[in-house]
DNA sequence: CGATGACGTAACACAGTGGTAACATTCGGT
DNA sequence: ACCGAATGTTACCACTGTGTTACGTCATCG
């Protein structure tokens, strides 16, 4: 590293292809782009972006296919799907398979390059042991999270929780996936377990858990930890 | 003994100049400033300092060439990025450059000094060979703790609990850890003796026990040790 | 507008963790 | 070999963390 961060676009219509294409790029973005389902597999796992803008509907392989392939394989890089409009029942499958965020056509590639952008930065995130929350402080060292140097003392699976949440900012998180790096895989619990440690965690995190800064629900999916700035 | 440890900040905003030397040099801190990139390099590669903070806009010399040959003349200290928001995408090659942490102005100066405090840890606890805690003073070299001159005696895995505390302070230590470092890789005993062992030292170290001021106890982790006063 | 389902959250019960005292064993010095 | 100190083990207990359940509220959809 570093060189310009790497952004496969797997899609088939020319015309979108080019006006991302060219956007991505004049942003300082490295571009490859894939126009069927099976090019993007095999560039996707040959060749493993930094990020992968994913259409659903493809030819050869799906966009849910892939997404799942890819997962399947152990590659984590953000994934964003392009869905048109009225198909919310595919984002639900969509984020299930491990996709992280999605943006409905007609979309503004202003948006979307926000939303990028931010799925980018937890490559900042992973190296810190320090971590600013609004006016709190997360030490991973010191596995505690202080307010003006007050402890805000937090039991083991709230902060196993929060600090998965840390790690995996701006991104859509399932209960399934929230179970199996805060539970553990072979542990087996209701998955309504994942809510009330939610509500402890932001209880502790906000002053308004009502209206929730950090952590928000995506409802049918799970939930989305947010960094403030941004 | 305890000679202050020396931080050299590279900054060319004046206003920042004055607000983070009071705010260092009230922190305990042995403070020389630079202007610009060549006063900063030729400073740091005549009387290295402890610890470096180096803004990355900078007049002659840049924060990354900076940084980088700082590091090509073999010099290990510390260094920390201050980049300006926005510049996020610049950050990973400052880190790859040889930079150990980064803050984004704005930043508060709470923020900056926990990050400037975790990194000299380790040179804040070996610059001292007196070690005060709380009413008591640890003395290394002969192996002694005392309170009021008066000596308080500690057993062999008393003390060696007790050093492998203080040389890793405000870190979360698990029971393995613990007992690699106290009772040896090879040796065998039940988990359980480490607590019976941190029972005792309390008892050593605190008039109420039961509210530990020292070692706090992590559930499901293990322990961690708190100085005083940071 | 009513039905359905998802989520927030309070209440409760229980298992597991850690503090610690009592007991056993090892160690070290004479 | 003996004795006391240090160290390890075990057992008991209080407590807290956590999972479950239940209920209220809100959103969504027919």
């Amino acid at each position: 590293m570093t060189q310009t961060l790497r952004i496969l676009i797997v899609e088939d219509d020319p015309a979108l292809i080019r006006g991302l294409g060219d956007n991505f790029r004049a942003a300082g973005f490295d571009v490859t782009t894939a126009a069927d389902g099976q090019l993007g597999l095999t560039h996707a796992l040959t060749q493993p972006p930094d990020l992968m803008l994913l259409d659903i509907m493809l030819p050869k392989i799906n966009g849910y296919d892939l997404c799942r392939r890819v997962r399947h394989a152990k590659h984590g890089f953000p994934i964003v799907m392009l869905t048109a409009k009225g198909q919310e029942e595919e984002i639900v499958r969509g984020l299930e398979l491990g996709a992280d965020d999605y943006v409905t056509k007609p979309f503004g590639i202003r948006e979307l390059l926000a939303r990028v952008k931010r799925l980018l930065r937890r490559e900042m995130i992973d190296s810190k042991e320090l971590i600013v929350l609004g006016e709190m402080i997360l030490d991973r060292d010191a596995r505690k999270l202080t307010h003006d140097g007050e402890e805000i003392p937090l039991t083991q699976k709230e902060y196993r929780l929060l600090d998965y949440f840390v790690t995996n900012p701006h991104r859509a998180l399932t209960r399934s996936s929230i179970l199996d790096a805060v539970w553990g895989r072979s542990i087996i619990v209701s998955h309504r377990s994942v809510d009330r440690c939610i509500t402890t965690l932001r209880s502790k995190l906000d002053a308004q858990p009502s209206q929730p800064k950090f952590i928000h629900t995506i409802r049918d999916i799970g939930y989305r930890f947010e960094l403030p700035e941004g």
